[in-house]
DNA sequence: GAAGATATGTGAATCGTTTCACAACAACGA
DNA sequence: TCGTTGTTGTGAAACGATTCACATATCTTC
């Protein structure tokens, strides 16, 4: 399953630069300026434009509109993406209550928990038992979830979502999960993202693979 | 700026797969048990090994504990490593209690904020007013720091953070912020990271450089 | 309406990473 | 002691992603 993966992030960086650019009263881009702004080459720009069929003008650019239009309809940003949170403790809930969510079109329909004490299915966003996750996803049909639950019920709850046909996950729970057939996962550890910046900083300017001496000899 | 940036990450997670093997009473890997664990080639572990000089034995694979010692070092987990949140709303709370840190040898020695609502220097984790930033950075050494504020403060913050000579940043505002010299960024854009996994789900299986038709001829 | 300037679109070259393939070597058994 | 087996360590090949380079199209100006 050879599926590009950066490409598609890139995608929706180069919607949220273009947003930004016409709040400032642009009307049209060149490959140079979305170069710079994602910190990639213009060649790079023009490359993944003509690889989704997003054309310019050979003189004057990209036209910003229609570039979002196109954008907006590859990235299913023409309606709201509608997601649920499993795992309702700290993280979990906090996401509850991210507006950054809405500004992007996404909205987080329900959490999940086993915890009855956090149960609450009358809240503005409820709070259902993990009993009902099945019943939930299948009938209001539920594509992606996000994953904020303590490591040890981790896995559990991946079956859980594999067995309600989830098709995507977004993954915070400090144990990676697999992808498997039909289901795409992201995993998001916030640890070992803390512990590669550790290393970065560590050696930023050095040579890193070198670890001091040789055995002598 | 030539970095390997994949390695550092997989150089964590072979140290967190090698504690789980430990703990399950293994002694030696091979390289093909950490591929299938991390779902790369047997090849590419031993590239890495090398690259590093973690050397195994010609017959008996690799000796875990030996691997562990060499990792923690290179990773830096032979001591504790002290970093502070910038922003201490929801998300910036939930981080400050995160329980995953302290397992893995990290610690959160203070949050900062510019809400004086928030403000409290008697915490067992003190949150202090954002002016006193530069100072408490310099004199406790802190050189990493999570962000997690608004978008519209995050470029001020990442300012202020640069002042402070800051080394690394991890930042969660839906705003990317650009590394600079002496100052590694990592960005962790949710919404984006939502947005990827909604297009990988759309096309799933399918290919997904062909957006329908030909512009006919 | 022709000349000049400027940006796209893309095949070919480049670069970095991953995999292949196999020699070198350690352990084991006879 | 000597073959057999199994695994590492690594140069070379393959692959994928990015950049180069330039032909091509459009706009502008005279």
């Amino acid at each position: 399953m050879p599926m590009k993966h950066d490409i598609a992030q890139r995608l929706s960086q180069y919607r949220s630069v273009l947003y930004k650019l016409k709040a400032l009263g642009f009307v049209r881009v060149f490959s140079d300026n979305l170069g710079d702004a994602l910190e990639i080459s213009p060649a790079l720009v023009r490359k993944d434009f003509s690889t989704f069929s997003l054309t310019g003008n050979k003189r004057g650019g990209y036209r910003i509109d229609d570039l979002l239009d196109k954008l907006n309809r590859l990235l299913g940003k023409d309606k709201v993406q509608r997601i649920i949170i499993v795992g309702c403790g700290k993280i979990g809930q906090a996401l509850m209550s991210y507006s950054g969510f809405t500004r992007e079109g996404i909205q987080v329909v329900a959490g999940f928990d086993s915890n009855a004490a956090v149960i609450a299915p009358q809240a503005s966003i409820p709070i259902l038992d993990i009993k009902e996750l099945k019943t939930y996803v299948k009938r209001e049909g539920i594509r992606i979830a996000i994953v904020a639950v303590p490591d040890n019920s981790a896995s559990h709850v991946f079956d859980l979502l594999r067995a309600a046909e989830i098709k995507g996950i977004l993954n915070f729970a400090p144990v990676p999960l697999k992808g498997a057939e039909g289901c795409v996962v992201r995993n998001i550890n916030i640890g070992l993202e803390l512990e590669n910046l550790f290393y970065l900083v560590r050696f930023a300017g050095k040579v890193p693979p070198q670890p001091a001496a040789r055995p002598a000899g």
